[in-house]
DNA sequence: TATGAATGAGGGTTCATTCAT
DNA sequence: TATGAATGAACCCTCATTCAT
């Protein structure tokens, strides 16, 4: 059994040919679970996309458990990597929201399969002992992240003081990850325009009211 | 077998005891399903919920999968007849919007388990040949309609002209739809403020803007 | 799946045909561990000589272990019904010990395969987590019976009293847990003459020495 | 591939650090057993515990089996070896019959994990066939061996004639073989007085008896 | 000599479904 | 109507072994 170092990063001593075999596995299960879903991306499904067989696949990655959990944090570093500095140029509350969306938006056209494929592993995917195998802290540290950016501006006073960050966090990362099952069905999405108009409608969300909404105002 | 009707809703020719055999075998696997997730929640699984037995289940629906879509069918017409009403009741876009959000958050919080074991088949219920146990017409067609409202109320100028209102209804669903796995996991959450910070929220997206048309100024 | 009773010994509700079932399956994983070893007992072998599939085993046992399981506890229980009247018929210890032995002997020789079911699955059977199958309490609880009945007669003076019971006790046990595989090997075995020279053989180790205490005289 | 000589014992042309490596696979292969027993001792896991690859053990034997069979060769004749002198230095029977289960009691003591292992093979090791890896010859060989010294014994009148040197030779086997399995479950069993104990148990069996026992004895 | 990589048979188990009663 | 029994495919995984390097 080789890779037992579970999902913490360093590729540890991978030969170049055993480096190669886990990329095209990776990619073999990503496609496979992007075309049919978790449920029914079997290792065997998985090994014919791959033009192998499951014992190479459980030879390389210990279990399909591991497999995932890599598919997973492959995803997660190459998300932060591309976020990060599209996020940091941004000065303006405006700039950085409008960013954190399209950038959003642009990493999942360049990732297509495998945002599908986690938002698939996200649902679906649990271990024997029925706990998710898609860590539900980096979710929530992703979601973090963001309110407290939101709450930063709020207290500048770039943003609207009364929308809680939370709701508002979380409401945008739900249109976000709304994409990927659309894109899915419709290939033909025009991400670009999808991510303005998200980013003209939370940027909306967000700007201070020259009156004020009130929470509730007269509901008639 | 019985219920070669499929999901076209009238209940034939159902005796009483088979009508009720049919709601406690729905019941038992809305539970099991919300408790365990789809991938847990196997025949024997839910008939050891129901106190039946696997046989039975399969001799009152015919097979699992259609057990599902009775699951999907009941939970669609009790949203419908849910929302209808307090929609219609609302001449205002802005009391319409509110109204809309506020009594999806009403519906889930009466009905907690259906709508969970809805997303749970949503994500991962597939049938054998792989396509969606959830027919996406009828998550298309909430939408939809959402859509029309909202593109309703941009004609009579009570909403401001410049969002698409598909963009709009779909970043609103996303929002309600991810509600529901956040009260899995939290069960005190706070339903009805969560409710009307996003009123609050998309009121305020969707109200013409006072001077500045700008919600995309210059792109760059 | 059947049987969530364990080993506890009721029958609980079951069907006459399940009945007769479970006794074949039981009768064919003694026969096929007696004849190729635990080791090589798998379901499918077992299944094939019940003439059955593994299906059918895993529906009537839940899994391999606890039909394992069955094997030991019907055996315990049967041996225990055998030895016991046969023991406390006896008053004085030469006739209990000889009782024991000739005992053990014949009921090895009634129930061979069995016997040596057991036998196997004692030294090979493991559960997954690598906890032996057979419960080491039963095999202790055995050896302490007789070890209990050596003291009680070295109280009365009828065994000598300077021998431990507990290593007594440990070779008697060992020396009828020799015979079942020897019987396997040499199925001509004459096990009565067997019984009657261990017993003689013990028999003499036990009995109060005429002058010469001296079993352990100066050790060197 | 190497080795292909068997067990026969010479070492042909071995390297020495051939013969270090076949050293350490055989120690670490000893240990594996005797902690987890022979079921759950796979390649992989001696591998492991070696520090090598499953590979280089079939290099270096050719096979699982023939590993085995060399741990099983390697005890033999450390046995051999170190009985042999000891019982040749006793010229009584009483002496020779201590002498014998003491010196194995003191060989299991201080060759613990080597013995434990051979119980495990004995009892579990079967090659892909079925058949026994541990040579039964191996085995009957030691019994037969002592059935001849006791037999002789009984020719010289030292010991009672009435007895079955067979029988008297498995008994005592028995009584020997089941110690180690005891000291895994109990690593601070007294071995030393264990021995004495054992030693005087079968002294009095063997012992002409004043009267004389008779086979046996009117049994009330 | 030694290793990493791959293989393929076989392991036990789950599951939706079928069928006789 | 309902059930218990059986089925068989598919599942993930383990393992000893082979092979190219």
């Amino acid at each position: 059994m080789r890779s037992e170092k579970g999902t913490s990063g360093q590729k540890a001593g991978r030969t170049f040919i055993e480096t190669a075999r886990r990329a095209q596995i990776v990619a073999a299960a990503i496609d496979t679970i992007a075309e049919l879903g978790y449920g029914q991306a079997s290792l065997a499904r998985i090994a014919e996309t791959a033009g192998t067989s499951k014992g190479v696949i459980i030879y390389h990655f210990g279990s399909k458990d591991d497999l995932i959990r890599e598919i997973v944090a492959e995803l997660s570093a190459k998300g932060r990597a591309y976020l990060g500095p599209r996020l940091e140029a941004e000065p303006t509350g405006a700039g950085m929201l409008r960013a954190y969306i399209e950038s959003n938006m642009a990493f999942i056209r360049e990732n297509r399969n495998h945002v599908l494929a986690i938002v698939e592993i996200v649902f679906s995917g649990r271990a024997a002992d029925g706990s998710p195998l898609y860590d539900p802290a980096i979710r929530l540290e992703g979601a973090e992240a963001l309110r407290q950016l939101l709450a930063h501006f709020q207290s500048t006073g770039e943003f609207r003081a009364d929308f809680d960050p939370d709701v508002m966090a979380m409401a945008i990362r739900a249109a976000l990850d709304a994409v990927p099952p659309r894109l899915a069905r419709d290939p033909d999405l025009d991400i670009g325009r999808y991510g303005r108009e998200l980013a003209d409608l939370f940027g909306a969300a967000v700007r201070p009211g020259e009156s004020h909404p009130g929470t509730a105002p007269p509901v008639k």
